[in-house]
DNA sequence: CATACATGAATTTTT
DNA sequence: TTCATGTATG
């Protein structure tokens, strides 16, 4: 298939300066909005026009999301094939790459296995010999920041103070050696042991080094000290004219994952590494008003900086920042709804749901939120909230609910009918597809059809007459059943006449997966059995409902969730989750002293936190497109008791008064006047 | 051993 | 207020 032409495309000069700039290191600092992907995507593609092959570029980024968009969006300029064959991906699944390819030299067969946290988790409460859950994740957490910091247990336990720290690097010890008797890894050794490894083994580096032309990194405030030093070592190479061929593309206002290890110093330490450095500001926003810049702009000036930045655009003020204040969090919430309703209906054209967001500090804030928007019955999504359904055994499962409720939703049907295993496959499958399509039947209306048991082997009638009769009799009883007990029974037996459990552990997943992946169903079994008792929170559920009931209200968040972002629903988000997307209309929420910035109780707010704090302010103002309302609380609940809610500092921060003073000056002077006549008047 | 009640603690998150 | 963990009791 040909590639499809590239889009016409117009780069501003900084865009276009920091495209063309090939063969050397490039720092591309840029602003909220600017256009950073864009940047990319196309020095990609100007790469491979400058004649270096598609698997020789590397683009590197934090989440496999931005990986799998990054390729979407390559995919648009470059064709589907050079988009296939490029190396885009995390930090983390690089590090596989070369720990699979070189890890020998280190130790590491290639079939190591990767701990997720859950595993390491036990595995040092086991080491720790303790049973407090809390306790062993801050191990776990002390553990892994020091491995962002390129320690080991030797380093760790020399600038261990406190007694826990020191408990927590003596761990570390016996966990390193657990790790390389089991022939594992965790997340942080997917940067750290390729590190280790390169720097080890002459031949491996010298093969990495080569192998890319050129590297870019996207996000890259982000990144923390093994991650600088894995990058610098992967483009570094003997031969002066093959090094330092990378791109880093990052903003150093929106840097906001300090706490988990992520350094400023690595955009610092940049220019002085590489004296060769290109250094291009992406200045020009493509996104927000002018009075929304505005007040970003001011709320980071009051940071120290690294670079010198302004974000300016072409679009107009448009309309004022919005400053409101709430009684309480149930009337933020309410607050929150209005604006929602508002800007609805006086938008000229429809404004959908999508097109906001409510934006907050910490996810326990959310709450009241749901609360009101349930009640308005505005459909929205928690961000975070719904990787529990991508889950394959929840999928199974959802998928049998969503054919109790609808049994001509034929995608679930296909879902259903093949887990567990039923001896029947693609073929009977395509058949019964066949037949449906033809009499405009749905896959299970199609079921128990006389002519169609004619065209298929009497193992494949079986098989679905029993799938058939099997949904139907849950659907029977799911009809009559309530109560908590009551449902709980029936699933458990359900799921026992299916043989989900078996159909679990004969996949390919490891025994061991496969018994975590049955605990989440049996407790998805459970969240389902719960709701059919008491109702739930609402206020006016009526009791407890049938498993029919709760299994449609289910099947209606899971249709929410698969279909993912392009929904058409409210966002609720934390800021952290928000950074690098946009609304056009956004309302900021909670922005108090004590929430944002965050203080806590028993740690200090180090002038760094506040600034990372005040960054954090900054991205969620620049999420917004058109309209941004900031909201303050005047009483807030602290714990058991309700505080007085003091406005955030970067309230004031954002100067919009004077902001709007420098907008229409006339009209000040008018008001001057007016209050100047009065003064004359009253004398 | 499992359930019920009390007590205490409440950021941000990806791989 | 809610959630989770720990203890006490049946």
């Amino acid at each position: 298939m040909p590639a499809p032409p590239a889009p016409p495309v117009s780069l501003n000069p900084a865009q276009l300066e920091a495209v063309h700039h090939l063969s050397g290191p490039c720092l591309v600092l840029a602003g909220a909005g600017s256009g950073k992907t864009r940047v990319i995507v196309h020095k990609i593609a100007r790469l491979m026009q400058a004649g270096l092959e598609p698997g020789q570029i590397a683009a590197i980024t934090f989440t496999n999301k931005a990986a799998q968009e990054m390729r979407e969006r390559a995919k648009a300029l470059v064709g589907a094939r050079a988009a296939r064959e490029l190396v885009v991906s995390t930090f983390h699944s690089l590090g596989v790459r070369i720990l699979r390819q070189d890890g020998e030299a280190i130790g590491l067969k290639a079939r190591f296995s990767i701990l997720d946290s859950d595993d390491v988790l036990a595995l040092l409460r086991e080491a720790g010999g303790c049973s407090d859950n809390a306790l062993a994740k801050r191990w776990q957490w002390t553990i892994s920041l020091w491995k962002n910091q390129g320690l080991d247990s030797a380093g760790a336990a020399a600038i261990a103070s406190q007694p826990e720290e020191r408990m927590a690097a003596q761990l570390m010890a016996l966990y390193e050696q657990r790790l390389a008797a089991f022939q594992a890894v965790d997340f942080d050794d997917l940067i750290g042991l390729p590190l280790k490894l390169l720097q080890r083994d002459e031949a491996a580096r010298l093969r990495w080094q080569s192998r890319f032309g050129h590297v870019l990194v996207d996000e890259y405030q982000d990144t923390n000290a093994v991650q600088y030093a894995l990058l610098k070592l992967l483009v570094s190479h003997p031969d002066e004219r093959r090094a330092g061929h990378f791109t880093a593309v990052g903003d150093d206002d929106q840097s906001i994952y300090g706490w988990r290890g992520a350094t400023l110093a690595n955009l610092q330490r940049l220019p002085s590494d590489w004296p060769r450095l290109k250094r291009i500001t992406l200045e020009q926003n493509y996104r927000s008003t002018g009075h929304i810049l505005r007040a970003a702009n001011s709320v980071i000036a009051a940071n120290p900086k690294l670079f010198e930045k302004k974000l300016w655009s072409e679009f107009g003020d448009g309309e004022p920042v919005r400053l409101l204040q709430a009684d309480s969090e149930e009337h933020e919430a309410e607050r929150a709804v209005a604006f929602i309703q508002g800007l609805r209906s006086q938008g000229g054209q429809a404004i959908a749901p999508r097109d906001f967001a409510v934006l907050y500090r910490a996810n326990h804030q959310a709450k009241p939120f749901e609360q009101k928007l349930r009640a308005a019955q505005i459909p929205y999504r928690v961000s975070g909230g719904t990787s529990y359904f991508d889950r394959v055994e929840i999928k199974d499962l959802c998928a049998w609910l969503r054919l109790l409720v609808n049994p001509d939703d034929d995608p679930a049907f296909l879902r259903a009918v093949t887990s567990p295993k039923r001896g029947i496959g693609q073929q009977t499958l395509a058949k019964l597809g066949e037949f449906a399509g033809q009499w405009k039947l749905s896959l299970f209306e199609s079921l128990f059809a006389p002519s169609l048991a004619a065209q298929l082997g009497s193992k494949a009638v079986a098989g679905l007459h029993e799938f058939g009769r099997c949904v139907n009799d849950l659907e029977q009883r799911a009809r009559q059943t309530t109560g908590t007990e009551a449902a709980r029974t029936l699933l458990t037996g359900w799921l026992t006449d299916i043989g989900y459990e078996q159909h679990l552990h004969g996949g390919e997943d490891s025994a061991k997966l496969a018994t975590a992946r049955w605990g989440n169903v049996l407790d998805f079994i459970d969240w389902i059995a719960r709701r059919c008792g008491a109702g739930d929170d609402e206020p006016a559920a009526t009791g407890s409902q049938t498993v029919l009931q709760v299994a449609q209200s289910i099947s209606i968040i899971i249709s929410i969730a698969e279909r993912g972002d392009e929904q058409d629903v409210v966002t609720l988000s934390t800021l952290h989750a928000a950074k690098g997307l946009e609304w056009p209309h956004v309302f900021l929420a909670g922005v108090n002293e004590g929430l944002l910035p965050f203080r806590s109780d028993v740690e200090e707010a180090t002038p760094e936190r506040v600034q990372e704090e005040r960054r954090l302010m900054y991205v969620g103002i620049t999420r917004a497109r058109q309209t941004l309302a900031v909201s303050s609380l005047r009483r807030r609940k602290k714990g058991r008791d309700t505080v007085q809610g003091i406005p955030s500092r970067f309230i004031a921060e954002m100067k919009l008064d004077e902001s709007r003073g420098r907008e229409d000056p006339k009209e000040r002077l008018k008001k001057l006047r007016a209050e100047l006549a009065a003064r004359v008047a009253a004398g």
